[in-house]
DNA sequence: TGTTAGCACTCGATCGCATCGAGTGCTAAC
DNA sequence: GTTAGCACTCGATGCGATCGAGTGCTAACA
């Protein structure tokens, strides 16, 4: 185990790292400290530090820098309660949240824009997407003679929309009749159980507003076939050029893949999905990401909830030398907040 | 005036520099040449050439690369029905719209996906705004006693929505029938007019289904407001990380700018929606970029139409030195094929 | 036993300098 | 008008000297 003074050194060094990007010395530390000690002893301890794996030498000569495990202690251990944002910011979080919400997506995209504001970090948000949703409202809009648009309400205020095009021999009034029925029968059946009820109780009932039986089941397979698909949440990302200006990627080639897997979409949403149902806050360093692109990052998570529940995650990305202390607790405000205006807003 | 020879010459130039990035000496093009002229001559082309302004020289022992005059006149004057598209591009590109049309939404990201992959430049579409279209249809779905989703469906096939809350007062029954209201009598109204006629018309006919008329009054003109307010299209990006890997961005400081008004969407969308009315293919070479972040590089776009009315934008950004003999006929079939999709399933 | 001053040592960063080579401009000859 | 030849330019590359921040170790000290 560490002794205090150890510690303490850690901390230091890890705080000044953070600060500068460049590897710290003993005098560094030396002076920063007020237990008068010398860089002499200052440079056993780290020499120590380094020996048990918390320390890194980029080189012989130079100073030190914490290792990925130094960091995992120094979130671990060193930061409780350490909360580094002033009142000012915690004012400006609350605030973010008092404004009337409008879409979904305009909170989250502002989310992530706030959030890469203020960290000048790279912030991702994934939208909202509700499991156990059920199934509020479906309606067509006839746009002309073969096209229409089909709208589906889910029950956590989700919109989503896609056009039609009438196969031949059915006609805009069979469709809507068709909707009317789904709409009558299954609002209120949760999504993952729509197909089976909508197979059981409403094949022979849709058959008989339709002349050709073959169309119909046809056409309902295709509405159910896409109302139960995954509704993938979107991502929103703030400030991906923000990693430029981070020291360790100013080197193209360094940024490049990072920059490459944050527009990969997909990706990134399975990377982050994972830590949702854990509703805690999660610190990935380094190498303990697992994807491969992001070994020289820092990922942490924040999952928000609605009534309780979670829905969608808030994190930063940034380089392993992150601002964990301001970083944690401004993602943790911050799911907060998201989360009670969501469930004020969505719960009845 | 240019003889026939400089510009087979400047032509040269360009496609060679398209190519390697690195400036072009007389060698290189005194072997490529069939007319067996020397390096010498070719020399003196090139001065001359430099001296017309269309050529420039890094330093004084460098080959020549192309100014902003020289790609401006190989754009004019050197690319006349000269397209580089082997015919299976082609195919690929018609393939491209044969799917089933889904979301407009994702019509967009894809060819902004197919578009960078298939250049390695940075795509750029803007989602169709259409400006004279008028209202389908309105809908309200209460999600609970306080809030609901309200729909809006245009002519063009698009859908909007946005979450309201109830205010104090007013419950979900009036709003609905306020909905209703609108919904009957300004469905087919075209969005710019629908201020007038809600005013008009429509005020003390809510009015009486309310009983607050206060509150009517307002809640009628958040909800138009909200009908005529911008309904910004938005802008789908494809690959902006390809611009790291073009040489003349491999230096963060210069790539920075460009990723970051990237990230600017609104900015972008206001750079490229004037190129909309003009259906012409618009080639935009360094400097003639009115956006400075825009100075190296070169933005080629063209427009798209639903029944030969513009409605959106697609566009390609990469460095001055553009492949535009690949570009521009690319950009030319793939917005041809997206109005055709986009007509066929739009128009009556 | 823990702390500290002193000192030799290491190693990246920086600078100057020589070298190399691609490519030019110019001149003279064809 | 074209071309061979040649001196010249200038960025790129490589090498060695120098510099300095920071270390590890030893010996002295409290």
């Amino acid at each position: 185990m560490l002794t205090d003074r150890q510690m303490m050194i850690l901390r230091m060094i890890v705080d000044n790292y953070v600060l500068s990007a460049e590897p710290v010395g003993s005098r560094t530390i030396s002076k920063q400290t007020d237990l008068g000690l010398s860089a002499a002893t200052i440079r056993n301890e780290m020499a120590d530090l380094e020996e048990l794996g918390y320390l890194e030498q980029p080189h012989a000569s130079a100073g030190r820098i914490p290792s990925q495990t130094g960091y995992r202690f120094y979130v671990d251990h060193l930061l409780m309660g350490d909360t580094r944002l002033s009142g000012q910011e915690i004012t400006r979080i609350k605030s973010l949240f008092t404004e009337r919400i409008g879409e979904m997506e305009r909170v989250a995209q502002q989310t992530a824009l706030f959030l890469s504001n203020l960290t000048q970090y790279t912030a991702v948000v994934l939208g909202p997407q509700v499991y156990d949703t059920t199934l509020k409202n479906l309606q067509l809009v006839a746009l002309n003679d073969h096209t229409a648009v089909l709208l589906m309400v889910a029950s956590s205020g989700q919109v989503y929309n896609r056009t039609v095009s009438m196969p031949e021999g059915v006609s805009i009034r069979e469709m809507e009749s068709l909707v009317r029925i789904l709409n009558a029968r299954l609002s209120g059946t949760p999504m993952y159980r729509i197909r089976s009820r909508a197979l059981e109780e409403i094949t022979h009932e849709v058959s008989r507003h339709m002349r050709d039986y073959e169309e119909a089941v046809h056409l309902l397979d295709q509405v159910v076939t896409w109302l139960e698909s995954d509704k993938e949440g979107k991502v929103y990302l703030g400030g991906a050029t923000n990693m430029l200006l981070q020291p360790e990627f100013r080197d193209v080639h360094k940024a490049q893949p990072v920059l490459t897997w944050l527009e990969r979409h997909h990706d990134v949403m399975e990377a982050l999905r994972s830590d949702e149902s854990t509703l805690q806050l999660q610190v990935r360093i380094g190498g303990e990401n697992d994807v491969q692109s992001l070994h020289d990052c820092s990922l942490v998570t924040a999952t928000y909830t609605v009534g309780g529940l979670p829905v969608g995650v808030i994190g930063l990305i940034g380089p392993t030398r992150m601002d964990y202390a301001r970083v944690i607790p401004l993602l943790g405000h911050l799911s907060k907040g998201l989360s009670d205006l969501l469930t004020k807003f969505y719960v009845n």
